[in-house]
DNA sequence: CTTCTTGCCGAAACCGGTTTCGGAACTGAC
DNA sequence: GTCAGTTCCGAAACCGGTTTCGGCAAGAAG
């Protein structure tokens, strides 16, 4: 490569190629340039591609910050992960992430990343990044039910795309998985195994997904003509000793559950341990169904029941709602939902006793 | 709302207060009052403190890309994550990510994430945030002893600072974890139980952290005073599945190790279920150390004994570092190590019938 | 052959900052 | 009182883009 020897004049090394380096090559200013590259209608077509093949041999590529001090725009997506809320999204993250910006780089956004432990200091770290132009808009993760970072984005006009749902979905877009019917269908493939009695551990019910969840429990007993007994359903556990301490409370039932379905495969880590510790053998004496494909639960033996969420994709199509939305689209049109599909796992059995009738049609 | 009515002249709805603003509220230009909020030496201590006072009365905070114009910084920490080595940091990634941006928003920075799959797309990657800037340097996670990474941002004049070491640490800054004393330290721990033959299963060679931890574990053993066998020694494992494969040919040595080191959590994951395929108990008919502190490894049963690496810490001082590395400090001065620390978990014992010479001192 | 459009581009202002340069006012020395 | 040396700030250029405005030339209409 005979670069280093013949100093290009134009590329002086270190030194970016400009708007104004491309001007300069096919003759004109650089704000018919930028009109050029930016598809205004008052540029004729052969100057338009003049301009972008000097552009594409140049190597010519527009500094976000440079057009954001005009246009507003940093070409950014925004992601602020709370984390006080234990490690419950710490195994997807990286999935989720890799998806964000895949779909954010596909149009030559990029992504930026903060953190919160308080739902104060979020507010406050979503102010930051408004203040400073960090980013163009925010893909809010973990939604509840009612949602201090919706109000506060909504009333500052901030564009945002959920993931998840709120209570109050006006003006909002989101991306959602039907955690509902993963539960409708757990309890469905529960009864079909021939269990009658199906405890439910759920999640802290200030969160959406929580009480979608919770209903499709019991939405899934009534298709399954199962009577709903609320002794069997202990929501609002956080926590895998939560589950833990759930799991004893559902054994003491009388009589217990011969199946229990977790809101979360976090809580179901520590469902099966207390299990074991009562004496029980998951897959064999007692069955259970999580939800979220968690590899800490694909890591046990036998490895979980659990319904897989594809977080990749979810962080793909939500980085591509938000530029849509920061473009302008109405938030009544982005919004989209997706299904968790059950993996089966070695912990579902039919009930201890229980004949088949396929087996044994007496 | 009466915001509506009483159009407040300096908060126009939506209107940001700029540098101007400032000027125009202490009858300064705008340009003096940069030089005030710069720290500038020929501003009088009397103009710089009324300017400062006024830019926080008003709120001022300036903004990032309009500095960055023309000064060529955006004040982001840049991270790009490679995805194609399997699913080893993943469980890590939240803690490291809160580290980072704690370091970073307490200077007033942000941090820009990327991934890729490939090392050429990683390649392309930087090459792309450079270009664009929309990072001022970079972080560099799981350093390999020739690192292509550290080329071509070195080549470009781009800072970064290590985290972990590499081949050739010429201008180079980091900070790393010494697994070599960690992997010594195990050894230790297993020779004090009376183990006299202790097996190692290695990490991915291309990595300084393998090539590294193997030293410290044949470093153990000459502590110890025991015979390095390179039968016991198994390196290259990346996954899960090869380390149950690297367990399976251990088992198969005559005569068989009674203690196993693994160079990560994930090896021991894999390594533990092939264990307990070939009938054996950890904790009991045999020991298994790992490190890294996952907590796929907490929730066996027993727990993993592992050595826990504080990856929030290590983000922070990563992020720290390398803004004082995009400031102009000198590379040599920031390089930085920490000691993962030993947990205690369940899966460490003596040898089967072997007697503690406390307990029996025969 | 005018006149009115329309298409197309140049010129210049502008965005919100930073940095250079020059000069006024004040100081101290002789 | 003069002069050189500081101190401190204003004016203006500049960074790399975007956007508004106006005008020239070609084509259409009368």
């Amino acid at each position: 490569m005979g670069e280093e020897i013949h100093i290009d004049s134009q590329h002086r090394r270190g030194a970016r190629v400009t708007i104004s380096d491309v001007a300069k090559a096919v003759s004109l200013t650089k704000g018919t340039v930028s009109r050029a590259l930016n598809n205004y209608p008052d540029i004729s077509a052969s100057t338009r591609q003049r301009v972008m093949a000097a552009a594409r041999d140049l190597g010519y590529t527009p500094l976000a910050h440079a057009q954001a001090i005009r246009t507003g725009r940093v070409r950014a997506v925004g992601l602020v992960l709370h984390l006080d809320q234990h490690d419950a999204q710490k195994p997807f993250l990286a999935d989720f992430l890799k998806g964000i910006t895949q779909g954010a780089s596909a149009e030559g956004w990029t992504l930026t990343v903060a953190t919160a432990e308080t739902e104060a200091e979020a507010t406050e770290t979503y102010r930051r990044l408004v203040e400073e132009r960090k980013a163009d808009g925010f893909i809010l993760p973990r939604t509840k039910l009612e949602d201090t970072r919706v109000a506060f984005l909504r009333d500052r006009g901030v564009p945002f795309v959920l993931y998840g749902r709120t209570g109050d979905p006006e003006g909002c877009a989101w991306f959602d998985l039907l955690g509902e019917t993963a539960m409708e269908e757990a309890v469905t493939i529960l009864a079909a195994q021939g269990h009658t009695r199906i405890g439910y551990i759920g999640g802290d019910g200030a969160f959406t997904y929580a009480a979608l969840r919770l209903q499709g429990y019991r939405e899934g007993l009534a298709a399954a003509g199962l009577r709903h007994d609320p002794a069997l359903e202990i929501p609002g556990c956080a926590t895998a000793q939560a589950g833990a301490a759930a799991a004893q409370d559902l054994l003491a039932c009388d009589p217990a559950p011969t199946a229990i379905i977790c809101a979360t495969d976090l809580l179901a880590t520590g469902v099966i341990r207390a299990l074991r510790a009562a004496g029980h053998r998951p897959g064999e004496t007692i069955s259970v169904i999580g939800y979220d494909g968690a590899p800490e639960a694909a890591a046990l033996e036998p490895p979980l029941s659990t319904f897989v969420v594809d977080q990749q994709r979810a962080g793909t199509r939500l980085s591509q709602m938000l530029i849509a939305r920061i473009r302008g689209e109405a938030p009544e049109l982005l919004r989209e939902t997706a299904s968790a599909t059950y993996r089966e796992g070695g912990t579902v059995a039919p009930p201890p006793g229980y004949q088949s009738e396929r087996e044994d049609p007496s």
